[in-house]
DNA sequence: CGTCCAGGTCTAC
DNA sequence: GGTAGACCTGGACGC
């Protein structure tokens, strides 16, 4: 990946063993710079979160005691904005659009994400016809306005911000473009794990897993409404516990 | 070729 | 507060 820190861009290999999450720089790094990073690459892995709350609640749960093993953890971009900007490109769109459209962002950006300030400055042609991203061309562009002049602090949004959880997602939704999946899916990538993201992949999915019929969304936060302030982390745990197979069991 | 819909949201009732 | 219609795009699918 690379990531953005001042006016450079730092390209860096990740890799992982057990236990170990090695970042690796194509040529040395100053000092400060290491800091730098060490510090955004813990935030990106959540790797100062703690769940201990969380697993002591899933403890002697049939379905998700498996997660007490260290699972929990969302990768998270380097600031708020950029996990903003990536949900509000999933949202009514194929995986492929949303890809397109990131990767067009990040192109023109010279290869790592655009700072608010870029994204409000480029033409809205370019989310036209480049990023091809519809209709959500205004709603980028008038998110990085509002990011990039200072109205407004998504940086604030994390839990060191102060605010309850109820603030959080009415800001969220007062963003145009974001709506109950997105402001969901952020406030999990900020920590925030109350809500469930419900959308037209979990809620399949939960079928699936479950053996129903049917649910609708009232009940499935329902079923999930005993784990409290953990309900939407615990109803993503329950849906993408087959990943771990998948990645080869590495916690 | 047309219709549907994908990790939804907004507006207007 | 709840719901129909519109909305960019492109890939999947039926005809």
């Amino acid at each position: 990946m690379t990531l953005r820190i001042g006016d450079e861009t730092v390209p860096l290999q990740l890799s992982n063993g057990r236990d170990v999450l090695e970042v690796r720089a194509a040529k040395k790094l100053p000092r400060s710079m290491v800091t730098r990073v060490t510090g955004i690459v813990r935030r990106m892995f959540c790797l100062d979160d703690d769940y201990g709350t969380f697993y002591a609640a899933i403890a002697r749960d049939p379905q998700l005691a498996w997660a007490t093993a260290g699972a929990g953890r969302m990768l998270r971009s380097p600031t708020v904005f950029e996990d903003v900007v990536k949900t509000l490109c999933t949202t009514n769109c194929a995986w492929s659009g949303t890809q397109r459209m990131i990767a067009a962002l990040v192109a023109q950006a010279g290869g790592a994400f655009p700072t608010p300030a870029r994204m409000a400055e480029l033409p809205s042609r370019f989310y036209r016809d480049v990023a091809r991203a519809g209709y959500r061309g205004a709603y980028l562009r008038d998110l990085a306005g509002d990011v990039a002049s200072g109205r407004l602090d998504l940086e604030r949004l994390l839990p060191a911000g102060g605010l309850r959880d109820d603030e959080v997602r009415e800001r969220l939704l007062s963003i145009d473009g974001i709506g109950p999946y997105a402001a969901a899916h952020v406030m999990m990538l900020l920590g925030r794990h109350g809500s469930l993201i419900l959308d037209s992949w979990t809620r399949p999915t939960y079928l699936r897993r479950s053996g129903s019929k049917r649910a609708s969304d009232r009940t499935i936060e329902r079923r999930f409404a005993r784990f409290g302030a953990f309900a939407g982390l615990a109803f993503w745990l329950f849906l993408t516990h087959d990943w771990l197979e998948e990645e080869g069991g590495n916690l």
